[in-house]
RNA sequence: UGCCCGAUGGUGUAACGGUAGCACAGCAGACUCUGAAUCUGUUUGUCGUGGUUCAAAUCCACGUCGGGCAACCA
């Protein structure tokens, strides 16, 4: 998006975390040429919030040492990935890392696959990363560039196996899957587990010819049969699986487990630092053995974990994802309610907000939830920066001026945005007829209400006072319209305009305003923990979190754009929905101002 | 049950043997042509018990509590 240019960098300068220190100790001691990270998905569901902090490290330890983070989809089992998310998954990257730091994504071109080569006397696999363009010179490229996957090592994580075999480190097991699970558990060995390398060879190939159905063979590591940790125990790193391969098709029948294909995927693409999430810390060891266990000619990458994001107020499995989106308990994938980065857009918030929100919830190892209002004070944070002053009034009541002439309409000044002098201004049309908040009259006022109330003064920001003189209902009693005067002398500027008046509020002219159907949206869910005590999070959901409004707003909204971000004042930051047409405008509530008032109203 | 990991205010995080700090939230006030923003003040914390030390959130031991893993998922 555009961003103004006198915007204070409100990064912070350096983050610091006990990732980032073992990194900062590994530059120091010059222990490889250069950081190298990667961020890896796996192409079976949209990215959310907790990928986003995962990019957040990644790229940002990248940014911050001068290194490289590739991005790779791990694609290993084809019956749950799909294309759609490939390519969900690198809009959101372009768009999280888009001005901060596209320039460390590592790419590779369209195609590209690793090349064997000689180290110091052993056959290397290495594809180098193509960094340092931009997603703008990328479309232009003659080049064309793609993300890595795991999938075009297949070829090469297929030798390593052949090698690991030919090492007499991995068998091939026909045990049916249950006795396996329960060999493993019970510390017993396969009665397989003693084939020749001949043998397993054989056999092996033969898996990969497709001779074999799905589930009857599988190769295993050969590592220790009673291992204390049970992915020591002679664990799985190839299943046959006759299923086709979003990106190699039909070719091949056997795919590589997630532990195999990992740290090879690493090792081929030259990673230093593999960083992942704390559920993958007993698998560490499996990493460094595979990896230990192939006598590789390059400095091995090492993996790293911390704990991933948990949210409050909402829901970030992939699976219960997939059941609002499923059950059309949201719109999609995208829907602005839901935590996804694609949803997250959508409704507003800018990537600078969500890379802010990351960097001041830390890296760690400790599990814990985080508060939804961190999260929500670095989108008001930004955006109070950035947004766009405008009046609007979402639940109108119509005011006439009886002391106004009829047919008269002034110009009046308003200021863009207070926190940004260069924003400038724009005019505001001023008539005999208006349209006020429904909240900010009350006929009966509460205490401490300092709004409009009969006989009662309020101040039209930057125009004048008024002083309601009289409240119109119809025969059942509702409220129609409300008559005031007008302090003709108070206008912003005028002799009058400096007197003691404790409340302002927003207003259009009733002639002036252009309707836009505006999407209140709110949390989720009614609980900071949904699934709290094995709860059904579909019983908290929050029944008010899309309202949908048509509101009055100021007729410069006409020129509203999808980059551009809006404060309708007193109210809240606004954007503009992909569902806007021509002639009909749609806007996202991304997020409600502050409001002292209703917390102060709750106490009478 | 085994193996692994963790524990600092309400929440999240810092302090790397030497004054427990920051942010969010809360509360009180100032300011305000946004009850926003801004500013000021403020409540609340080192899981427990021992030990080492002049000195422990930090090191050690034991315990308690919480979490992860035990898929032909990643």
């Amino acid at each position: 998006m555009s961003t103004p240019t006198n915007l204070e960098n409100a990064a912070p300068a350096a983050p610091s975390d006990f990732i980032r220190d073992i990194v900062a100790a590994h530059v120091s001691e010059h222990k490889y040429p250069r950081v190298h990270t990667r961020f890896p998905p796996e192409p079976n569901g949209y990215l959310h919030i907790g990928h986003a902090k995962s990019i957040c490290l990644n790229f940002g330890i990248a940014r911050e040492f001068g290194g490289i983070c590739n991005l790779r989809m791990d694609d290993t089992n084809p019956t749950k990935e799909d294309i759609e998310y490939v390519e969900s998954i690198q809009a959101d990257v372009n768009w999280l890392i888009g001005g901060w730091a596209e320039d460390r994504l590592g790419l590779k071109q369209n195609g590209q696959t690793p090349e064997a080569k000689m180290v110091d006397g052993k056959t290397d696999f290495f594809v180098p990363p193509v960094f340092g363009t931009s997603e703008e010179e990328r479309k232009h490229s003659a080049v064309k560039l793609e993300p890595f996957y795991a999938s075009d090592y297949f070829d090469q994580i297929y030798e390593f196996a052949v090698a690991l075999i030919q090492k007499g480190k991995a068998f091939v097991c026909d045990m049916p899957p249950d006795q396996m699970d329960d060999y493993r558990r019970n510390g017993k060995a396969s009665p397989f587990r003693d084939r020749s390398v001949a043998e397993n060879l054989d056999l092996f190939t033969r898996m990969k010819n497709d001779e074999f159905p799905d589930g009857t063979r599988v190769l295993r590591a050969k590592i220790e049969v009673d291992a204390a940790n049970i992915w020591m125990r002679d664990p799985l790193i190839y299943r046959i699986k006759h299923a086709d391969h979003h990106q190699t098709g039909g070719k091949w029948c056997i795919y590589p487990m997630y532990d195999f294909a990992h740290c090879l995927s690493d090792y081929i693409e030259g990673i230093t630092h593999s960083i992942c999430t704390l559920e993958f810390e007993v698998h560490r060891p499996l990493y460094d053995w595979i990896l230990e266990s192939l006598d590789l000619p390059r400095p091995l990458p090492h993996q790293y974990e911390f704990a991933k994001l948990i949210p409050s107020h909402t829901i970030v499995s992939k699976r219960k994802l997939i059941t609002l989106v499923q059950e059309k308990i949201v719109t999609g994938w995208d829907d602005p309610r839901l935590p996804t980065i694609s949803g997250i857009r959508r409704r507003g918030v800018t990537a600078e907000a969500l890379r802010n929100f990351a960097y001041n919830i830390g890296v760690t190892k400790y599990i814990s939830l985080t508060d939804v209002a961190v999260y929500e004070h670095a989108i008001r944070d930004d955006l109070n920066k950035r947004a766009q002053r405008r009046l609007a009034v979402l639940r109108p009541i119509k005011v006439v001026i009886t002391n106004y002439p009829e047919g008269q309409v002034e110009e009046l000044n308003a200021i863009n945005n207070p926190e940004n002098p260069i924003s400038g201004g724009r005019k505001l049309p001023f008539s005999r007829e208006l349209f006020i908040e429904r909240d900010d009259f009350a006929e009966v006022p509460p205490p401490k209400f300092f709004r409009l109330k009969p006989g009662g003064e309020v101040r039209l920001k930057y125009a004048y006072i008024i002083k309601c003189e009289e409240v119109i209902k119809d025969t059942a009693g509702n409220l129609v319209e409300l008559r005031c005067t007008a302090d003709l002398d108070s206008k912003t500027g005028g002799a009058t305009s400096g007197r003691k008046i404790k409340g302002t509020i927003h207003w259009v002219s009733a002639a002036h305003c252009v309707d836009a159907e505006v999407r209140l949206y709110d949390r989720l869910f009614t609980e900071a923990e949904p699934e709290k005590d094995g709860r059904d999070f579909k019983s908290v959901l929050n029944p008010h979190s899309l309202e949908v409004l048509t509101a009055k707003c100021e007729p410069s909204l006409k020129e509203a754009s999808l980059e551009e971000r809006y404060q309708f004042e007193r109210l809240a930051y606004f954007a503009l929905d992909l569902d806007s047409q021509p002639g009909k405008l749609v806007f996202n509530r991304t997020i409600t101002l502050k409001d002292a008032w209703a917390k102060e109203a709750q106490k009478s």
